[in-house]
DNA sequence: CCTTAAAGTTGTATAATACAATAATGTAGT
DNA sequence: ACTACATTATTGTATTATACAACTTTAAGG
């Protein structure tokens, strides 16, 4: 039944938090965090945003977006373009850097996860990634229509 | 091919993190939070254990579970049972306060988390669970080989 | 016994976060 | 154009989850 499933992805995910944030936490790929990461990710492959827009496309405050970019910007992964049209914004960019970081953290993360996927059939991969994706953009369509 | 899979599941993983932690972060449904949660449902499920054990099984410093337990006792959700073989050792056992509200959470989450599967067919909701259930499994695998 | 190991707790440090206060700039109503 | 309000971002402060280190009490092995 559809409620047992419920349940178990319920605490599924509690747990596979937990284990994922222990792993990113002990091992420390690099230079940068799941934070970074994200960022870096995101203004790589869709341009450059200010924090205020990065911020709600990850649910974080603002500050602490303006933190993370201000960190990632002291180690230049990224720079600080400001808004020819307002003067109090700014937009960052992505580093050649930067680019190079992102892929090496990648990269270094691929190799972990595909020490747990090694058993995995490549249907179950394709799957696993699909299922996913598909809940992260449902949370982000749900999280869209919410008053906040 | 599985390398995309890859690829995909390593960038959704970390959103998925980041959706998670923000939901239960800012709802903060009852009185528990998600290690407090995982903790219960761990020594009401798999009966009680001192803080060793449980520190090994969420891969978490004994410290933090004790603190954790520790927190759990104040509120009178669990209760401590001293070893009869080792004066050092304590168990914790869950009350029925802490049964209750373990439940509550549940409950709680699982509504949030019909919401997000509203549009889910059964099969994606079995399958998720499964993949989901299976990668938590590996991953302890994994780490029960490693040295550390 | 004496030394070393083990189980827990407590102190301290760090990192990610939110919220509040602030500064600078933009926008609208009169 | 002036005033009031809104918006963008930063910085200060607090909280929380965590790890590591120091310590206490108890157990186990020579």
């Amino acid at each position: 039944m559809k409620i047992d499933s419920l349940e178990s992805i319920e605490l599924e995910m509690a747990i596979f938090v937990r284990r994922l944030t222990s792993i990113t936490a002990d091992k420390k790929f690099g230079n940068i965090d799941r934070s970074a990461y994200l960022l870096l990710h995101q203004i790589s492959t869709h341009g450059c945003a200010g924090v205020k827009t990065l911020a709600e496309i990850f649910q974080l405050d603002i500050s602490t977006v303006s933190r993370q970019a201000a960190s990632l910007e002291q180690k230049d992964y990224v720079y600080r373009i400001p808004d020819p049209l307002d003067r109090r914004a700014y937009t960052f960019q992505i580093t050649d850097l930067g680019k190079q970081e992102l892929e090496e953290y990648k990269q270094a993360r691929s190799i972990r996860l595909k020490e747990v996927l090694k058993e995995w059939t490549e249907d179950e991969c394709e799957t696993f990634a699909q299922l996913l994706k598909k809940f992260n953009l449902t949370i982000n369509e749900i999280r869209a229509k919410e008053p906040n």
